[in-house]
DNA sequence: TTCCAGGTAGTCG
DNA sequence: CGACTACCTGGA
Protein backbone atom coordinates (compact mmCIF):
# COMPACT_ATOMS: atom_id res chain seq x y z
CA UNK A 1 0.00 0.00 0.00
CA UNK A 2 1.46 3.47 -0.82
CA UNK A 3 0.35 6.83 -0.38
CA UNK A 4 0.89 10.32 -2.42
CA UNK A 5 -0.10 13.12 -3.81
CA UNK A 6 -0.25 15.15 -6.90
CA UNK A 7 0.33 19.09 -6.43
CA UNK A 8 -1.84 21.28 -7.18
CA UNK A 9 0.77 23.32 -9.03
CA UNK A 10 0.94 20.70 -10.97
CA UNK A 11 -2.17 20.83 -12.45
CA UNK A 12 -3.19 23.84 -14.43
CA UNK A 13 -6.52 25.05 -12.90
CA UNK A 14 -9.06 23.66 -10.32
CA UNK A 15 -10.20 19.95 -10.11
CA UNK A 16 -12.90 18.89 -8.40
CA UNK A 17 -13.26 15.36 -7.96
CA UNK A 18 -16.90 14.70 -7.07
CA UNK A 19 -18.49 16.88 -9.57
CA UNK A 20 -16.22 14.97 -11.91
CA UNK A 21 -17.03 12.02 -10.50
CA UNK A 22 -20.67 12.63 -10.49
CA UNK A 23 -21.38 14.56 -13.35
CA UNK A 24 -23.00 11.02 -15.38
CA UNK A 25 -20.23 11.16 -18.18
CA UNK A 26 -20.63 7.82 -20.09
CA UNK A 27 -16.92 6.75 -19.96
CA UNK A 28 -18.21 4.49 -16.59
CA UNK A 29 -20.21 4.55 -13.68
CA UNK A 30 -18.78 6.52 -10.97
CA UNK A 31 -16.81 4.83 -8.70
CA UNK A 32 -17.67 3.07 -5.28
CA UNK A 33 -18.07 6.12 -2.34
CA UNK A 34 -16.53 5.71 0.69
CA UNK A 35 -16.79 8.93 3.27
CA UNK A 36 -15.25 11.82 0.94
CA UNK A 37 -12.92 9.41 -1.40
CA UNK A 38 -13.62 7.80 -4.46
CA UNK A 39 -12.55 4.10 -4.79
CA UNK A 40 -12.01 1.75 -7.91
CA UNK A 41 -9.95 -1.23 -9.13
CA UNK A 42 -7.89 -0.25 -12.11
CA UNK A 43 -5.34 -2.24 -14.47
CA UNK A 44 -2.18 -0.99 -14.26
CA UNK A 45 0.57 -2.30 -15.97
CA UNK A 46 -1.22 -5.52 -16.50
CA UNK A 47 -1.47 -5.56 -12.98
CA UNK A 48 -5.12 -5.20 -10.49
CA UNK A 49 -4.58 -1.90 -7.99
CA UNK A 50 -7.53 -0.72 -6.17
CA UNK A 51 -6.92 3.47 -5.88
CA UNK A 52 -8.62 5.38 -3.63
CA UNK A 53 -9.04 8.64 -4.52
CA UNK A 54 -9.99 12.31 -2.57
CA UNK A 55 -9.54 15.71 -3.31
CA UNK A 56 -11.59 17.03 -0.08
CA UNK A 57 -7.89 17.67 1.95
CA UNK A 58 -7.49 20.95 4.14
CA UNK A 59 -4.21 21.80 2.55
CA UNK A 60 -4.63 23.57 -0.19
CA UNK A 61 -1.37 22.55 -1.71
CA UNK A 62 -3.05 19.36 -2.33
CA UNK A 63 -4.95 18.47 -5.75
CA UNK A 64 -5.48 14.79 -5.20
CA UNK A 65 -4.60 12.11 -2.64
CA UNK A 66 -3.73 8.53 -3.74
CA UNK A 67 -3.82 5.76 -1.80
CA UNK A 68 -3.19 2.44 -4.23
CA UNK A 69 -3.30 -0.81 -3.15
CA UNK A 70 -1.81 -4.53 -4.96
CA UNK A 71 -0.57 -7.64 -4.94
CA UNK A 72 1.63 -6.62 -7.06
CA UNK A 73 4.60 -3.94 -7.37
CA UNK A 74 3.87 -1.04 -9.30
CA UNK A 75 5.47 2.00 -9.73
CA UNK A 76 4.47 5.16 -8.04
CA UNK A 77 4.52 6.67 -11.40
CA UNK A 78 2.82 4.79 -13.60
CA UNK A 79 0.33 4.89 -11.11
CA UNK A 80 -0.01 9.01 -11.06
CA UNK A 81 -0.08 8.87 -14.75
CA UNK A 82 -3.19 6.92 -15.00
CA UNK A 83 -5.15 9.56 -12.57
CA UNK A 84 -4.02 12.32 -14.26
CA UNK A 85 -5.47 10.64 -17.89
CA UNK A 86 -8.56 9.31 -16.12
CA UNK A 87 -9.48 12.89 -14.73
CA UNK A 88 -7.83 14.48 -17.27
CA UNK A 89 -5.45 16.67 -14.99
CA UNK A 90 -3.65 17.99 -18.04
CA UNK A 91 -6.17 20.06 -19.24
CA UNK A 92 -5.87 23.51 -18.97
CA UNK A 93 -8.94 24.34 -17.17
CA UNK A 94 -7.74 27.69 -17.17
CA UNK A 95 -7.69 28.54 -20.63
CA UNK A 96 -11.22 26.96 -20.89
CA UNK A 97 -12.44 29.40 -18.67
CA UNK A 98 -10.68 32.65 -20.81
CA UNK A 99 -12.75 30.50 -24.07
CA UNK A 100 -15.86 30.33 -22.34
CA UNK A 101 -15.96 34.02 -20.44
CA UNK A 102 -15.49 35.22 -24.58
CA UNK A 103 -19.10 34.27 -25.49
CA UNK A 104 -21.82 35.83 -23.02
CA UNK A 105 -23.45 32.61 -23.80
CA UNK A 106 -21.08 30.53 -22.05
CA UNK A 107 -19.84 32.62 -19.64
CA UNK A 108 -22.76 31.70 -16.80
CA UNK A 109 -21.15 28.09 -17.03
CA UNK A 110 -18.16 28.39 -15.26
CA UNK A 111 -19.33 29.21 -11.76
CA UNK A 112 -21.78 26.01 -12.30
CA UNK A 113 -18.85 23.93 -13.27
CA UNK A 114 -15.67 25.10 -11.74
CA UNK A 115 -13.53 22.34 -11.74
CA UNK A 116 -15.40 19.69 -14.03
CA UNK A 117 -13.31 17.65 -16.08
CA UNK A 118 -13.58 15.48 -18.60
CA UNK A 119 -13.92 11.76 -16.55
CA UNK A 120 -12.15 9.48 -19.40
CA UNK A 121 -12.58 5.72 -19.43
CA UNK A 122 -10.48 4.03 -17.38
CA UNK A 123 -11.08 1.15 -19.96
CA UNK A 124 -12.05 2.09 -23.64
CA UNK A 125 -14.24 -0.81 -23.83
CA UNK A 126 -15.95 -0.50 -21.24
CA UNK A 127 -16.77 2.79 -22.18
CA UNK A 128 -17.74 1.49 -25.82
CA UNK A 129 -20.60 -0.74 -24.26
CA UNK A 130 -21.30 2.27 -21.71
CA UNK A 131 -22.20 4.76 -23.79
CA UNK A 132 -24.54 2.22 -26.16
CA UNK A 133 -26.14 1.17 -22.90
CA UNK A 134 -27.26 5.14 -22.28
CA UNK A 135 -28.64 5.86 -25.99
CA UNK A 136 -31.99 6.26 -25.07
CA UNK A 137 -31.79 5.56 -21.51
CA UNK A 138 -31.28 7.71 -18.20
CA UNK A 139 -28.19 7.79 -15.84
CA UNK A 140 -29.42 5.92 -13.57
CA UNK A 141 -30.24 3.19 -15.23
CA UNK A 142 -27.14 2.45 -17.55
CA UNK A 143 -24.95 3.05 -14.68
CA UNK A 144 -26.96 0.37 -12.65
CA UNK A 145 -26.47 -1.98 -16.15
CA UNK A 146 -22.44 -1.82 -16.45
CA UNK A 147 -22.41 -2.45 -12.74
CA UNK A 148 -24.26 -5.22 -12.75
CA UNK A 149 -22.22 -6.79 -16.03
CA UNK A 150 -19.51 -6.01 -14.07
CA UNK A 151 -19.92 -8.13 -11.43
CA UNK A 152 -21.70 -10.69 -13.44
CA UNK A 153 -18.26 -11.22 -15.30
CA UNK A 154 -15.61 -9.47 -15.00
CA UNK A 155 -12.81 -10.57 -12.77
CA UNK A 156 -13.14 -10.10 -8.88
CA UNK A 157 -10.72 -8.81 -6.38
CA UNK A 158 -10.84 -8.82 -3.10
CA UNK A 159 -9.63 -5.95 -1.18
CA UNK A 160 -10.17 -5.09 2.74
CA UNK A 161 -12.86 -2.25 2.11
CA UNK A 162 -14.52 -4.98 -0.26
CA UNK A 163 -14.58 -7.04 -3.51
CA UNK A 164 -14.29 -5.05 -6.75
CA UNK A 165 -14.85 -6.23 -10.46
CA UNK A 166 -13.28 -5.41 -13.80
CA UNK A 167 -14.80 -4.75 -17.15
CA UNK A 168 -15.45 -8.05 -18.85
CA UNK A 169 -13.01 -8.33 -21.65
CA UNK A 170 -14.61 -8.82 -25.59
CA UNK A 171 -14.14 -12.23 -25.37
CA UNK A 172 -15.81 -13.01 -22.73
CA UNK A 173 -18.83 -10.40 -23.22
CA UNK A 174 -19.38 -11.57 -26.93
CA UNK A 175 -20.28 -15.04 -25.47
CA UNK A 176 -22.63 -13.83 -22.56
CA UNK A 177 -26.45 -15.31 -23.37
CA UNK A 178 -28.46 -12.61 -24.67
CA UNK A 179 -31.58 -13.31 -22.85
CA UNK A 180 -33.41 -15.73 -21.02
CA UNK A 181 -34.44 -17.74 -23.76
CA UNK A 182 -31.07 -18.28 -24.28
CA UNK A 183 -29.46 -18.73 -21.21
CA UNK A 184 -32.36 -21.53 -20.06
CA UNK A 185 -31.13 -22.99 -23.68
CA UNK A 186 -27.85 -23.17 -22.87
CA UNK A 187 -28.28 -24.80 -19.17
CA UNK A 188 -26.70 -27.93 -18.85
CA UNK A 189 -28.83 -30.84 -17.02
CA UNK A 190 -32.31 -30.58 -14.68
CA UNK A 191 -33.72 -27.04 -14.77
CA UNK A 192 -34.48 -26.39 -10.98
CA UNK A 193 -37.82 -25.53 -10.15
CA UNK A 194 -36.31 -21.89 -8.08
CA UNK A 195 -34.48 -21.67 -11.65
CA UNK A 196 -33.49 -17.59 -11.21
CA UNK A 197 -32.58 -15.87 -14.95
CA UNK A 198 -29.64 -13.92 -14.40
CA UNK A 199 -26.54 -14.52 -16.12
CA UNK A 200 -27.70 -13.07 -19.19
CA UNK A 201 -26.98 -9.64 -20.82
CA UNK A 202 -30.95 -8.20 -20.80
CA UNK A 203 -31.20 -9.15 -17.22
CA UNK A 204 -28.69 -6.38 -16.67
CA UNK A 205 -32.03 -4.11 -17.89
CA UNK A 206 -29.82 -3.10 -20.65
CA UNK A 207 -33.46 -3.93 -23.12
CA UNK A 208 -32.85 -4.08 -26.26
CA UNK A 209 -29.32 -3.45 -26.59
CA UNK A 210 -28.42 -6.59 -25.34
CA UNK A 211 -27.64 -7.89 -28.96
CA UNK A 212 -25.77 -4.49 -29.91
CA UNK A 213 -23.31 -5.32 -26.96
CA UNK A 214 -22.70 -8.84 -27.89
CA UNK A 215 -22.53 -7.52 -31.66
CA UNK A 216 -19.92 -4.76 -30.24
CA UNK A 217 -18.18 -7.15 -28.18
CA UNK A 218 -17.66 -9.38 -31.49
CA UNK A 219 -16.33 -6.75 -33.85
CA UNK A 220 -13.98 -4.98 -31.56
CA UNK A 221 -11.92 -8.46 -31.97
CA UNK A 222 -12.35 -8.59 -35.45
CA UNK A 223 -13.11 -5.56 -37.83
CA UNK A 224 -12.71 -3.02 -35.46
CA UNK A 225 -9.46 -2.62 -32.99
CA UNK A 226 -9.94 -0.36 -30.76
CA UNK A 227 -5.75 0.62 -30.43
CA UNK A 228 -5.86 1.82 -33.85
CA UNK A 229 -8.91 3.34 -33.27
CA UNK A 230 -7.20 5.86 -30.64
CA UNK A 231 -4.46 6.56 -33.01
CA UNK A 232 -7.14 7.75 -36.23
CA UNK A 233 -7.88 11.60 -36.80
CA UNK A 234 -11.10 12.05 -35.07
CA UNK A 235 -13.36 12.36 -38.47
CA UNK A 236 -11.96 8.89 -39.40
CA UNK A 237 -12.69 7.39 -35.79
CA UNK A 238 -16.14 9.21 -36.22
CA UNK A 239 -16.87 6.83 -39.15
CA UNK A 240 -15.13 3.92 -37.84
CA UNK A 241 -17.25 3.68 -34.57
CA UNK A 242 -20.36 4.27 -36.71
CA UNK A 243 -19.82 0.98 -38.28
CA UNK A 244 -20.95 -0.83 -34.49
CA UNK A 245 -24.46 -1.58 -33.37
CA UNK A 246 -26.26 0.63 -31.56
CA UNK A 247 -23.74 3.62 -32.31
CA UNK A 248 -25.24 6.31 -33.73
CA UNK A 249 -23.54 9.86 -34.26
CA UNK A 250 -24.54 10.58 -30.40
CA UNK A 251 -23.00 7.61 -29.10
CA UNK A 252 -20.15 7.92 -31.91
CA UNK A 253 -19.16 11.26 -29.54
CA UNK A 254 -19.46 9.77 -26.23
CA UNK A 255 -17.19 7.47 -27.10
CA UNK A 256 -14.33 9.23 -29.03
CA UNK A 257 -14.65 12.08 -26.31
CA UNK A 258 -14.63 9.58 -23.27
CA UNK A 259 -13.20 6.40 -24.04
CA UNK A 260 -10.31 8.54 -26.16
CA UNK A 261 -10.34 11.76 -25.23
CA UNK A 262 -10.98 13.42 -28.68
CA UNK A 263 -12.09 16.62 -27.22
CA UNK A 264 -13.28 17.99 -30.63
CA UNK A 265 -16.32 15.95 -30.25
CA UNK A 266 -19.83 17.27 -29.75
CA UNK A 267 -22.37 14.73 -28.46
CA UNK A 268 -25.48 16.04 -29.85
CA UNK A 269 -28.19 14.77 -27.59
CA UNK A 270 -31.86 16.19 -27.04
CA UNK A 271 -31.03 18.27 -24.26
CA UNK A 272 -27.89 19.80 -25.68
CA UNK A 273 -30.24 20.35 -29.03
CA UNK A 274 -32.68 22.76 -26.60
CA UNK A 275 -29.56 24.35 -24.89
CA UNK A 276 -28.41 25.36 -28.18
CA UNK A 277 -31.55 26.07 -29.65
CA UNK A 278 -32.66 28.53 -26.23
CA UNK A 279 -29.19 29.86 -26.47
CA UNK A 280 -28.58 30.86 -30.14
CA UNK A 281 -31.54 29.91 -32.21
CA UNK A 282 -34.60 30.97 -30.13
CA UNK A 283 -36.98 28.96 -32.08
CA UNK A 284 -35.69 27.05 -34.38
CA UNK A 285 -36.45 23.22 -34.73
CA UNK A 286 -32.46 21.93 -35.24
CA UNK A 287 -32.11 18.84 -36.64
CA UNK A 288 -29.37 16.75 -34.41
CA UNK A 289 -26.49 17.07 -37.20
CA UNK A 290 -26.94 20.63 -37.23
CA UNK A 291 -26.55 20.89 -33.35
CA UNK A 292 -23.44 18.69 -34.21
CA UNK A 293 -21.74 20.66 -36.84
CA UNK A 294 -22.59 24.02 -35.22
CA UNK A 295 -20.74 23.07 -31.84
CA UNK A 296 -17.95 21.87 -33.97
CA UNK A 297 -17.33 24.89 -35.91
CA UNK A 298 -18.06 27.49 -32.70
CA UNK A 299 -15.75 25.64 -30.28
CA UNK A 300 -13.51 23.67 -31.82
CA UNK A 301 -11.15 21.94 -29.58
CA UNK A 302 -13.05 22.89 -26.38
CA UNK A 303 -16.40 21.30 -27.90
CA UNK A 304 -16.38 18.36 -25.64
CA UNK A 305 -16.14 20.77 -22.68
CA UNK A 306 -18.44 23.11 -23.81
CA UNK A 307 -20.89 20.37 -24.41
CA UNK A 308 -20.34 18.82 -20.82
CA UNK A 309 -20.96 22.18 -18.77
CA UNK A 310 -24.08 23.67 -20.97
CA UNK A 311 -25.59 20.36 -19.96
CA UNK A 312 -24.29 20.57 -16.13
CA UNK A 313 -24.99 24.31 -15.89
CA UNK A 314 -28.86 23.42 -17.61
CA UNK A 315 -29.00 20.49 -14.87
CA UNK A 316 -28.08 22.64 -11.77
CA UNK A 317 -29.44 25.85 -12.85
CA UNK A 318 -33.15 25.01 -13.62
CA UNK A 319 -32.70 25.83 -17.31
CA UNK A 320 -33.04 22.33 -18.18
CA UNK A 321 -36.52 21.87 -16.38
CA UNK A 322 -37.68 24.67 -18.61
CA UNK A 323 -36.65 23.34 -21.57
CA UNK A 324 -38.27 19.92 -20.63
CA UNK A 325 -40.59 19.18 -23.46
CA UNK A 326 -39.64 21.82 -25.86
C1' DT B 1 -52.15 2.06 -12.59
C1' DT B 2 -50.67 3.95 -17.21
C1' DC B 3 -47.55 6.95 -19.38
C1' DC B 4 -43.49 8.54 -21.13
C1' DA B 5 -38.32 9.79 -21.88
C1' DG B 6 -34.51 8.85 -24.67
C1' DG B 7 -30.88 7.46 -29.59
C1' DT B 8 -30.63 3.99 -33.05
C1' DA B 9 -32.12 0.83 -36.67
C1' DG B 10 -35.30 -0.38 -39.84
C1' DT B 11 -38.95 0.65 -43.07
C1' DC B 12 -41.43 3.35 -46.21
C1' DG B 13 -42.09 6.95 -49.77
C1' DC C 1 -32.13 10.98 -49.24
C1' DG C 2 -35.99 12.48 -45.19
C1' DA C 3 -39.75 11.17 -42.20
C1' DC C 4 -41.64 8.05 -39.19
C1' DT C 5 -41.83 4.45 -35.64
C1' DA C 6 -40.58 0.29 -32.77
C1' DC C 7 -37.55 -0.91 -29.40
C1' DC C 8 -36.99 -2.13 -23.26
C1' DT C 9 -37.09 -0.44 -18.82
C1' DG C 10 -38.08 2.03 -14.76
C1' DG C 11 -39.35 6.34 -12.61
C1' DA C 12 -43.21 9.77 -12.37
Amino acid sequence: MIEFYISSKKIKGPFNLPLTMESGQTSQPPWKKDNSQFQEILIIDGAPCLVNIGNEDQDQDIAVKIIAESPNSIPQKAIKNKVIEIFSLNDNLDKLYDFLSEDPKLSPTVDHCRGLRIFKAKNPFECVISSISSANCSILRWTRSIQNIKQKWGDSYHFSSGNFHTFPTPEILSNVPEHDLEEIQRYEGEIPGNFMFKNNLQACGVGYRAKYIINTAKMVQTDINLKKLAKMKYEKAFETVLELPGVGPKVADCILLYGFGMKQAFPADVWIKRIIEFLYFSKNDLKPQKVREFGMENYGDWAGYVQLYLFHYARTSGLLESLRGK
